[in-house]
DNA sequence: CAGTTACATCGATGAACGTCAATATCTCTT
DNA sequence: AAGAGATATTGACGTTCATCGATGTAACTG
């Protein structure tokens, strides 16, 4: 399965809501796979505690222990998912955690009213 | 990398609010990696939709379209991951949600305020 | 106890993907 | 225009993992 190219409202019904059909299930799955990867998620917490809430290319290598040609990609990829803003200053290239994507996959986990359903072996 | 065994607190710091090193990122990546996978989410949206809140192995094969051993797999990586409570009553083996890890991973894609921070080409 | 049903495990296979070295592209400098 | 620096792309390689058929295991039935 590819990863998903952007992350929208398409992609994130609430799991838990109603059943989900083989192709919502494929979105949501492929949107959730652009976060479940250590060296992404490091980039994201990298670029989010910057004081100015960018980050150049250059100032990242070397705290992600990884290749350039690795980081560029791994930048791409959230970037195409729509997770990320890139503008290129100069020889530079900036990037900037936009945060309305990770919004509506963190809607798409939430739960559909509270408990409604009786629930076994729930603790307490 | 593996997948994770366990969804728990230990594996879900906030992505945004503070830079993560590679351990917090790879358990992070394993717990969303569980969820990242088209059939897995249709298996949690299946059994969260039925009427008593669970379902066996038997009524869920059909619906998913895989394989008995297939569906078996990923029921053991939800039940592992500590997303679904399991139980043997006689021939059947019942699953149900449980909703606690999903909730931790939602903790772990929230803001961490709302928007201290300078962003560039914000929409709007 | 032999047969049947429900589920789990095993072993194999193919596809997806994270990684890097080499190279290309683009920008600024001199 | 030539060189240097920053980033992106390409191509190759190894690992992970989703999937299946075959088989194992456990519970009920006759």
């Amino acid at each position: 399965m590819k990863l998903i190219q952007t992350i929208d409202a398409e992609c994130c019904p609430q799991v838990l809501a109603a059943p989900l059909d083989r192709e919502e299930a494929d979105r949501l799955a492929g949107a959730l796979k652009v976060l479940a990867d250590p060296a992404r998620l490091q980039l994201l917490s990298l670029i989010g505690a910057t004081p100015e809430g960018e980050a150049c290319v250059c100032n990242l290598v070397e705290p992600m222990g990884l290749s350039q040609p690795t980081v560029s990609h791994h930048l791409k990829v959230l970037t195409n998912a729509g997770l990320l803003g890139r503008e290129q200053r100069g020889r530079w290239v900036y990037y900037w955690v936009l945060p309305e994507p990770i919004e509506l996959l963190r809607g798409a986990l939430a739960g559909p009213i509270a408990e409604p359903k009786p629930r076994r072996k729930a603790a307490g």
